[in-house]
DNA sequence: CCCCTCTCCGAAAACGTTTGCGTGTTGAAA
DNA sequence: TTTCAACACGCAAACGTTTTCGGAGAGGGG
């Protein structure tokens, strides 16, 4: 087994300076032609490579981005991360993943990690717990001391970053008036409960588009989970009392959910119902039917992200001034949905 | 904007010396009652935390692991992860995710910038092309210079390391033997071409049910793919001429799809044809029908792994003998599959 | 012969830690 | 009063780089 050589190593064997290898490896005209040849040479045969953790204390700087979102099981995430890694690699960076789990504690400790010199700037989603405490104080933190931060999905306002995120309100608003225009009457709203903050905005957009085509927004058509495994019964009551003919759900997961509870109960979709989702995962092109959907890209919304961070992180002087990019949304039609 | 504190602010704030400042840290008997509590004290108030890159070249350890993988948004890679992520924290390790997007470039490339110091050992699967082109040069490599790696999945034997992997060619045994116990006559499989490790094992397992029940096995009941895109035609084409009336496919994706196009043809799962597929993701668990399968635990796989690796990297002495974890499967019995 | 200018190279600092060892001060024992 | 241990602290090296600065030697012009 070969160790890693280093500089030393090679200024030893070849009898000059360390400072001769490194200078004569970045090719400096200060070093003769002739040594210059030899250390290269010599490092080439012996495959040296820069340390990259002396070069990131040198420097201060670590060429990575530390990533930190709820879940690495959504496909959702998954795209995103794809999305970061893609440009983060295009210039030179490398990307460190961490989970919350949905947990706050969890969240903070893996700031806290990566915080002390292992990263230089942050790209996350935050995790349901830190939107229910609304306690952001180890962003801050990061932020105040020099450390960029990207936000992305879900965001807050009371931290001031760059961030990353749909309209999804809007977003949402489309789906509903999709459904209006076709001529459903009877629209429903499978959604989450109001602190996860993308939830609560798609909801918002629900509210609205009905409003504003002067429908009645009734309480008893809007389902909010709390919990994905116990939501069974809530959604069949809603299918049961209601019987709605459209139903928006704000995510794959209720979508898929919705149809299947509708299919237990010999409702057929889409000619009894109709059902747009959110998210376009592997869920809602692989279901039967492929589900309706809203397609917020999530490699786009990741690339967009890093983008961000490493302008920021290359920047000459520091800017104050803070950017929330919009990632467009469309609305991809399926099997889901009756054509009428 | 508080930068971040060093012992060298601390020492100079407090007119000690900076070894002084570091022992009242680390709580040495060598320094005062006295001058442990101020230094302590100072420290909490500034949240001083000693820099990771100062450590890690220190350490000579970085408390980091690297995850190469071919794509992160296929669900079984991301429980991996996940499985990975959850064991190494445990131990105070950071992960580090690398995406070869199948390329035997990428997978050099980002392998190279790794091994410089950044991670202390390797958790991979090998790119399709890698594994085509049959060349490991660069894990050697990363193994001769002291760098543990852990192979999964998708592992090669001319590499010697350790490795977790399911036993595919059982696996496939049994989901084929299934079939047959339960008198299924044509069984069809959907695989992927030689080269794909995992996807030969399950064909050499399809293979040997087959014979070991005395049932011939004809190549036109076989079909690989290669190209996900274009596949359509040729399993069209086994559902026509050979009427199979039970098909494995060596992947979630390539029984949804088979099962799609049964459903175009007028088929009906599993009515006229049984599928059961392997990998239990959410394409199988949200589709309809839902799809029996084999179950591969993706979080097990990643946190054996993490186990092997971490295990390794604490040894005292060095071990020269590798292991071979195998991760147990289960067939998951759901919709598409007929109970005859 | 002297001085100046190149050319080529090495010493050292810096990044932030940890730690073995040396040293000065104190107090007590002899 | 001398001696010695114990205590409390600082120095310096080490990890592997890059880079500034200074210096030695050679060569040429006056």
């Amino acid at each position: 087994m070969k160790r890693k050589v280093t500089l030393k190593q090679i200024a030893r064997e070849l009898d000059v300076s360390i400072s001769t290898v490194s200078k004569s490896l970045r090719n400096s005209p200060e070093i003769s032609e002739d040594t210059r040849q030899k250390v290269q040479a010599f490092a080439k045969l012996y495959n040296y490579r820069p340390n990259n953790i002396a070069l990131s204390l040198k420097n201060k700087k670590t060429k990575t981005i530390g990533i930190i979102i709820p879940e690495i099981v959504h496909h959702f995430f998954a795209t995103v991360i794809s999305g970061i890694e893609q440009v983060a690699n295009k210039s030179g960076y490398n990307v460190i993943v961490c989970l919350s789990n949905e947990s706050f504690d969890k969240e903070v400790i893996n700031m806290d990690m990566l915080a002390n010199g292992s990263i230089d700037g942050f790209i996350m989603s935050l995790s349901k717990e830190t939107q229910l405490k609304k306690d952001f104080h180890h962003i801050e933190e990061a932020i105040n001391q020099g450390m960029p931060v990207v936000m992305f999905d879900r965001v807050t306002n009371e931290v001031l970053c760059d961030k990353v995120i749909i309209d999804d309100q809007l977003a949402a608003y489309e789906a509903v008036d999709f459904f209006i225009d076709k001529g459903f009457k009877k629209i429903a709203l499978v959604t989450t409960v109001d602190y996860v903050s993308v939830g609560k905005l798609r909801t918002d957009g629900y509210n609205n588009a009905l409003t504003d085509h002067d429908m009645p927004v009734n309480e008893d058509m809007i389902v909010k989970i709390e919990d994905i495994e116990n939501c069974a019964s809530k959604i069949e009551k809603l299918l049961k009392d209601k019987k709605p003919d459209a139903i928006f759900a704000v995510n794959e997961l209720f979508a898929v959910t919705t149809i299947k509870l509708a299919n237990k109960m010999g409702l057929t979709v889409p000619d009894d119902l109709s059902v747009i989702g959110f998210t376009d995962g592997i869920i809602s092109q692989f279901s039967t039917p492929s589900i309706s959907t809203i397609s917020q890209n999530g490699i786009k919304m990741g690339g967009r992200a890093a983008k961000l961070l490493i302008e920021r992180l290359e920047m000459e002087e520091e800017n104050e001034q803070y950017t929330t990019e919009l990632i467009e949304t469309h609305l991809v039609l399926r099997e889901s949905t009756a054509t009428l």
